[in-house]
DNA sequence: TATGAATGAGCATTCATTCAT
DNA sequence: AATGAATGAATGCTCATTCAT
């Protein structure tokens, strides 16, 4: 009988292989050769898994950004007032570990702007919804405690978009902002203006 | 007799002839031969005004931005308010007029992003401080005439960045985002915090 | 315990689940996972009765034929008169029941043209003189019981000929040949000048 | 200013060029590169002349039929006898100096068979027309100089489409057929059936 | 016997770039 | 200055075939 594979699995692993060629070179530059010798797999297999080379960052993306999820929402919920949880949150921005998994969201971002297919766009908005409903419920669970004031909810949409406005300008520009202290700054202003201050 | 070329003024006829090619089409798809066709010139003469498709993108949303900013300028300073005039400077994400700029703008940023070039990030981290001043003046002026509180100060680089990271994920994302709503109900919600209210 | 299986039997099987598939389809077109999954085999099954793909061509015209030449000689043997005969046995040019049998035996044609393996070569040169003799047969019954001239057993060569020209013709041109009445039309001609005209 | 270049004149040195080797190989087996090679010319300037290998033989069959017919016109009108002339008709399909020809033909014939394109039904569609035409113009002057009974007119399609027929089962069988003594018996016989006799 | 996962040779095709005119 | 014919490097992708199970 012939060998039965789990298909998903050995996606992922073949994916995995490729982490760190993906992160040192541009997608554009790898050829599917190249790609292939790295996973130890022959060119017809990687086709046998990908369509093509695109899909093959999307499937890594995808791997890290929930491995990358599960580190973030463990030092959240370790973060003591909600303005240390949304600086937590924002720690993907610019934390050290998240450095690769940033750089292929990067060229996630390229690859989606320049021709964009349905299955990017749908992950792309699970993400944003996703990722916002986060900084709502911290945002709500701020409120609630008496943290925040009310109006601090009417923020969160343009709070959560100015962090990926912050990495997208990071990208392109260079040194003109330092993720880092200017993401922080900006949330330690807005938090000055909606905390409630005690007495 | 050898005729008198203006060789900078022949390179923005040239970009211009190929506005509505380089909107319609993703630059990927396009080569050498349609765009030199598109501009009624030779493939060879192509390469004497530029080295490459993507500094044709470059040098048209160089020109359609300076276009930009002078209408952009005009209108700035026709509103009344800081908070009008913020508004108005956001204008460019959503109204009609900038619609082609702005998908040159998007196309920009995806090429960018893949293979960030010396030329571009230099032009990206001078459009960013271009604006970026902008925004600092106005709200500069905004406090200098006791509309704002010193604090608003604090929120530009913030503000201003959220608007680039709504525009990246409206594109990337679709119908999650309306541009139009969502930045100027952000505006509202900041303006409220920071303005100075009469008694 | 061992399985049994008649090699030649599931070879035929094989062939058969395919006809719809390669009647619809260009050979060339077809690759050997289609033909496996149409045939509910895996590949490597398909390698076990077939040495590749053209052979199930043959191995399909082989049997189809067969089929085709039991109803043909029935229908021969129901027509009154020589020249009826002749003209049941071009039937297999036009009937509709044979369009299967047509289709197949044209790409036949083109693979036998391209690359005359053995095999096929074989297998035309039998089919070509067992049709010639059927041929030869009918002429010398009808010269035999009078109906015809002698000279008519001159003509067999080129009549039996003529109707594989008049396929092939109308298979490369189209609307230019009406199988039906160019083949009848000339077998009626020929018969006007070879038949005993009774007295 | 460029070089001016007459495309039709150059794809027709191409094919030329090629001749030999298309005579020799199946198409099938040919490369690109091994086609540019031979025409010395590179591999992208094929495609400047022809989309496909295939259209390269279309083109090389057009030529070469083009040539031979203007040879076939002069020698028919040396023949004395419509009889004769009909002969010189067929000669195509067994003289020495046709065979790079009739190779080419051949495999233009497999590929139509294959994969019809309309370019080639229209040029097939046109060749049985002419030939077939010619056929006609013949037989109606060996009737108009009372050499033929009007009968005779009767037989052109059907006759024809035998010379077809004789050279497809020559090529896809083996020592079946002698064209030359088939066709010539065959013509021998209806003539012998429908010349009118001196008494 | 049956399978289907793995393979990689092999090739058409594209297109940016050059350069003779 | 302008051109467009010529080029060939470069690569994605296919698919027949194999063979471990």
């Amino acid at each position: 009988m012939a060998i039965i594979v789990d298909k998903a699995q050995k996606k992922k692993d073949i994916a995995l292989a490729c982490k760190d060629l993906l992160v040192q070179s541009n997608i554009n530059d790898l050829t599917i050769s190249q790609i292939a010798k790295t996973a130890k797999i022959g060119k017809g297999t990687f086709y046998e898994y990908f369509s093509n080379k695109e899909e093959l960052v999307f499937e890594l993306v995808n791997i890290l950004m929930h491995i990358h999820n599960a580190k973030k929402s463990e030092r959240i919920e370790l973060a003591e007032s909600t303005r240390e949880k949304i600086k937590v949150f924002y720690e993907f921005f610019y934390e050290e570990e998240a450095s690769a998994l940033r750089s292929l969201y990067q060229e996630f971002i390229a690859i989606s702007l320049l021709s964009p297919r349905q299955e990017m766009i749908t992950f792309q908005t699970e993400c944003f919804t996703f990722y916002y409903k986060w900084v709502e419920k911290l945002i709500d669970e701020g409120i609630a405690s008496g943290e925040l004031q009310a109006v601090a909810k009417d923020l969160i949409k343009g709070m959560y978009t100015m962090g990926e406005g912050m990495f997208v300008a990071s990208l392109a520009t260079k040194d003109v902002i330092n993720l880092k202290s200017d993401i922080n700054c900006y949330v330690d202003n807005i938090f000055n203006l909606v905390e409630i201050k005690e007495r």
